[in-house]
DNA sequence: GAAGTTACGTACCGCGAGTATGTACGTCAA
DNA sequence: TTGACGTACATACTCGCGGTACGTAACTTC
């Protein structure tokens, strides 16, 4: 393993080791997760976990940011499908429910991030990714006159504190296919108040 | 302090463990406090916690419960007040938004919880609180036929969350008094998505 | 009032986060 | 090319904290 650059070892190990991570983190949770095991499970050791990272937290952090990263690039993907802004925004609250599908992303960003994190930093991360798309959605549809004006910002975050308890609801269930469709429904109708 | 019961003793000394852990816990968060912080603050040592709780985590939990019977106990004196049924429900939205600037009611409820104890323990312990309250109040409303029917618990749920990331707002804002009205219209923008 | 139970206090163990230090590899100037 | 320097790790260690084992004093029961 040599003759490489500095700059590939260290991506290759940050890479290893964010992975890893968001594999143990997601599996276990934040504070069974050993910093040994993640780094094992990346095949380095504590050593390297801390010359990249400042601590078990900022770890976390990066794991946070990489799930958020993949789920608004699944938003702006799908919104993107529909022309429509009040579908597009429907759409996007659909997408956003079957992420909540996986466990490893509900443990990382629905679970652990607001306790480990401080909400201050959850919402600051939130707000480059998932939020900034929300809240672009929402003022599209004002402008187009689909929606009702109103406090946008504020909007956009009770919309996904409700998609938020939604996302563990549907996890919840036993037969998450049957129950997506009734669980859009009812998330539907809240987006038709929206409605002017 | 001779000459009491056990159970004199017992409820003494758990009454100012849970006491100490709401403060504690809700003012530093779960992971920085330890046991022997909130056991040095009630004024008894590590045992006695272990004695009659079966870890931290039990500890918390009881915290916990403490947080959501008093809130739970505030919603339905709120509501009570009002006798239209989407009234109450909004007077009630509004108490618990209220309520969410406690800072010790956000770390422990909002924040730590559902980390801490598990996603079912959370919503089994709130459900027997505040779901329970808001899940019988839009069941009046459907029933008067002032709100239009559906899956209740699903929309009580979504209601919740979308309170809840109402709540970590209105905390976050420098002027609290100030923001809560427009909080609170764009919350009750989505109760009337419920009128039929 | 003696035996048994409950309510603690105290001493200890083990795990894991964080740190200090050593070492191999890459980088760059002369 | 080679020596000096910086970077990317590995290894060994410390220490705070959750949990446990055990001892003791207070209460209860017969």
């Amino acid at each position: 393993m040599t003759g490489r650059t500095q700059a590939e070892r260290s991506d290759e190990t940050t890479g290893r080791l964010v992975r890893a991570a968001r594999r143990l983190f997601g599996a276990r949770g934040y504070a069974p997760t050993s910093i040994d095991a993640v780094a094992a499970a990346a095949g380095v050791t504590k050593g390297a976990a801390y010359h990249h990272f400042g601590g078990k937290v900022a770890l976390f952090r990066a794991a946070f940011v990489r799930e958020l990263e993949e789920v608004s690039a699944a938003l702006v993907r799908a919104a993107g499908q529909e022309h429509e802004p009040m579908e597009a925004l429907r759409r996007g609250c659909r997408t956003f429910l079957e992420h909540c599908l996986d466990p490893g992303f509900r443990q990382i960003v629905l679970l652990d991030a607001p306790s480990v994190l401080s909400w201050e930093t959850v919402r600051a991360i939130e707000h480059d990714h998932l939020l900034r798309v929300l809240h672009d959605g929402l003022r599209v549809a004002v402008a187009g006159g689909q929606a009702a004006d109103g406090d946008l910002p504020v909007r956009a975050r009770l919309v996904f504190g409700a998609l938020c308890e939604g996302g563990m609801l549907l996890a919840r269930s036993q037969d998450p296919a049957a129950d997506l469709p009734r669980l859009a429904a009812e998330a539907d109708r809240f987006l038709e108040a929206l409605r002017r």
